[in-house]
DNA sequence: AAGACGGGGTT
DNA sequence: AACCCAGTCTT
């Protein structure tokens, strides 16, 4: 075992010590719930009228677009479609118009899949189980757990980036968590996370509202931090991340040239020539071709006639 | 384990 | 111009 490796068992020895001991309780947890209910935003998919799935419908939009962006669309989209049912019945064209520009529109088709799927084997009502909601399309380990803590208010560890960063810091004294989530983490996670169903729900909405709020990526807001006098990166002198996250390109991908693609298709009354494809990605035409038929591939855009449109 | 996959607000 | 965002799926 080479030396880092042996650090490692060490601090995750004695992070389990102090858990058992239940300073980690003392000193994070409780701290964090008291400071939750003075700090948390008002959000539509947190009311008291919330249903498991509209929560599940703002998890699938939140993942990877942020909240400011989520908001309007959420609302607009559970008028339309306030159950999995009313959504199994939409046409794709009218479910990916609807998604608009938040971006990863495989997002939206899974999340129709998903609720064709929740009225074929579960009766039109969400599954309460992670095991059960993860085999669900477009629901993944962070999604799953989300559903349990926040939609049915059992212990389930949400491990997304808010929450991943926040227990790095606060326990493990880095400035930010690995590139991509490890083994340690998830036993960190799981020995933090309280016990009890309702404590462990309401922590999991707590730690990632602190992670969004205060204990943010670039200029976290210590001085508002209920942890700060215990957090281990504090106490570190703040080091910056070792690891700079590589940053994706965007101008000139594959990525940007489908985006333009599916945003003259969306705007689109019916289906649309080549001529207006080339307007939309003018410059490279194997580039083009090359997105145009990834997006046939994903069930994104479909022949129509001579041209081309969204799905029906 | 790595790469693909949108788009816009913030710094 | 970089960076960041309540991730998931495929290879």
């Amino acid at each position: 075992m080479v030396a880092g490796e042996r650090a490692g068992v060490d601090a995750r020895l004695a992070e389990a010590r102090l858990a058992e001991a239940g300073l980690v309780d003392a000193r994070l947890v409780a701290p964090v719930l008291a400071w939750y209910p003075g700090a948390a935003r008002d959000l539509p998919w947190r009311a008291s009228d919330r249903t498991p799935w509209g929560v599940l419908v703002s998890e699938v939009m939140l993942q990877q677009t942020p909240v400011a962006r989520v908001e309007p669309v959420w609302r607009a989209w559970l008028d339309r479609w306030p159950t999995p049912a009313a959504l199994a019945e939409a046409p794709t064209a009218d479910v990916l118009r609807a998604w608009g520009t938040l971006g990863y529109p495989r997002r939206a088709l899974r999340l129709a899949a998903c609720a064709r799927a929740v009225v074929e084997h579960h009766g039109g009502a969400l599954p309460t189980t992670e095991a059960e909601l993860r085999a669900l399309p477009g629901i993944g380990a962070y999604t799953a757990a989300a559903v349990v803590a926040f939609a049915h208010g059992r212990r389930a560890v949400v491990l997304d980036t808010n929450v991943r960063r926040v227990l790095a810091r606060t326990l493990g004294g880095q400035g930010l968590p690995p590139a991509h989530l490890t083994r340690g983490e998830q036993s960190r996670a799981d020995a933090v996370w309280p016990a009890d169903d309702a404590r462990a729900a309401a922590w999991s909405q707590a730690v990632m509202e602190l992670g969004a709020l205060v204990c943010t990526a670039r200029a976290p807001r210590c001085a508002a931090c209920p942890v700060a006098s215990s957090c281990a990166w504090r106490a570190a002198g703040s080091p910056p991340p070792t690891t700079a996250p590589r940053t994706q390109a965007w101008t000139g991908t594959d990525r940007q040239a489908r985006g333009r693609i599916m945003a003259v298709l969306r705007d689109a009354v019916g289906p649309v020539g080549e001529g207006a494809l080339t307007a939309a990605w003018p410059h490279d035409a194997e580039q083009r071709a090359r997105a145009l038929a990834g997006l046939l591939a994903d069930g994104l855009v479909a022949r129509a006639g001579d041209g081309y449109g969204l799905p029906e």
